[in-house]
DNA sequence: CGGGCTTTTGAGCCAAATCAAAAATAGTGG
DNA sequence: CCACTATTTTTGATTTGGCTCAAAAGCCCG
């Protein structure tokens, strides 16, 4: 995504710090972790390490004994077709677990690759069950994390099965604008940092790169969205979401596992 | 879907017997539940209750203080798009929980209707969440079907995101196979019932309903399929998956929470 | 400054949508 | 059990969104 026509100032600033302890504090808010359950989060955390682009945290058909966590960076989960193609099946932004499904099942049914440089923290699958084990909040926090996911997945089937193109990639941009912004990545000119080519784009809304290309251009020339190098900016997030039909309820930000206890 | 061109003989038995007492038995399994997890879940699904077609048992939008699990007949989850038209998210078959999601988010987001007459059981959520922590099985076990769940829906996106529309309706027929399987509802000439319309195959697969009725006559002509009534039977399960390009994996059969404990 | 990747554009084609109507089936009440 | 309706399935004709192929232009990086 190259600036075309549409440049804007880069003087702005994100909206919350985002430093790795703010960061953890943001996770560990939303999953409503106390006591010994957030500092284990801490702990874990500590020993994030640098990971390159391109490395698969999860191969398909492997097992693993750790569980990822991404505290900088961007990855994505996909499945490659038969004849080459990759489908995208979710975007993991900082502050999200990568493989907690591994704690559980005994093989990755998808790929996870970095798709940029991260900081990934990995935490031994016994460590996890174990301190689940121990602690009723954390085992509920985790459960809870499954169940977010699956509202996301769902909300990417209703967008694939529902939608013509143009839709399908402004609800993309709108979902990573919602939950880039809950972990202060989004700065006040509603703009944000993405790694992402329009082929990644086109393997995840099941088109091709050609027709991201033009329908990105479209979106351009109609003012709902602007590119320059590897930002993004919403011009008018009301505007994007009305057309995107992007209505942020399934995310079901500000709650939290313990909403309803 | 009616009997064109390929009857076949109903003096076929289910090859697993299909009693609420076996169907329980199969769930407990499926979830490693023992003891006093499986007590609860055999009490619990005793005061099953029947309902009538086209009931919806969740609402977009809405909180809800049970939850729901199907005994016998089927159900769907879906959400509807501006247009009026309706994009399914996923089946609900005898043996799955309906709206388990409901236990920690305080609003559905896809609503969930009766296809068939069923037996459903209502579980208070405080009953169940008492339960649960009660029970660290249990509640790994609930983490796990969330975690299934995830499994079911990554493969939808890929399927819909990935492949023809062809393709894309003989894989919810091998999906619907393989979990029915599970239940005993599959007889041994590889026939089983299903309440849906070609309209409900279309909002699944993202198509026209016209679309749906060409490519089933398609793969009735080349032997793929056999449709009578509302039975369906698959002659070559093999051939049906190759095209369909099903693999059975993410369904993670056999399997269940205790497995890599 | 050259090579590889990404983006952009054009042209032709195809899968699938839409619209419309007939045929078949299932459901209902007398 | 049959007649009558409503729903579902089937078919045809036309239009279109999006694909493929191919090539040019732009960008990034060592």
């Amino acid at each position: 995504m190259t600036l075309l026509d549409h440049p804007w100032s880069t003087s702005h600033v994100s909206r919350v710090p985002n430093t790795p302890d703010k960061l953890i504090a943001v996770i560990a808010d939303s999953l409503a972790l106390t006591g010994a359950d957030r500092a284990w989060l801490e702990e874990v955390c500590e020993a994030a390490v640098p990971v390159r682009p391109e490395v698969h945290l999860a191969i398909e058909g492997k097992s693993d004994d750790h569980v990822h966590i991404i505290l900088n960076g961007f990855a994505v989960r996909y499945r490659c077709t038969d004849d080459g193609r990759q489908q995208n099946l979710g975007f993991i932004i900082p502050g999200n677990f990568c493989d907690l499904h591994a704690a559980l099942l005994d093989r990755h049914d998808h790929n996870i690759k970095t798709s940029s440089n991260c900081m990934v923290a990995a935490v031994p699958r016994q460590d996890l069950l174990g301190a689940a084990s121990r602690s009723e909040g954390l085992m509920r926090a985790f459960w809870w994390c499954a169940l977010l996911n699956e509202a996301l997945l769902r909300e990417w089937i209703f967008n694939l099965g529902s939608k013509q193109a143009d839709e399908r990639i402004a609800h993309v941009f709108c979902e990573l604008h919602a939950r880039l912004e809950t972990v202060g990545l989004v700065q006040s000119d509603n703009s944000f940092h993405l790694p992402f080519t329009q082929e990644d784009l086109a393997n995840t809304v099941g088109t091709s790169n050609v027709q991201v290309n033009r329908r990105l251009r479209f979106l351009r020339e109609t003012g709902l969205m602007q590119f320059r190098q590897s930002r993004v900016r919403i011009p008018d997030l009301n505007k994007l979401r009305a057309y995107a039909r992007f209505d942020p309820t399934y995310l079901h930000l500000g709650a939290n596992p313990s909403h309803r206890s």
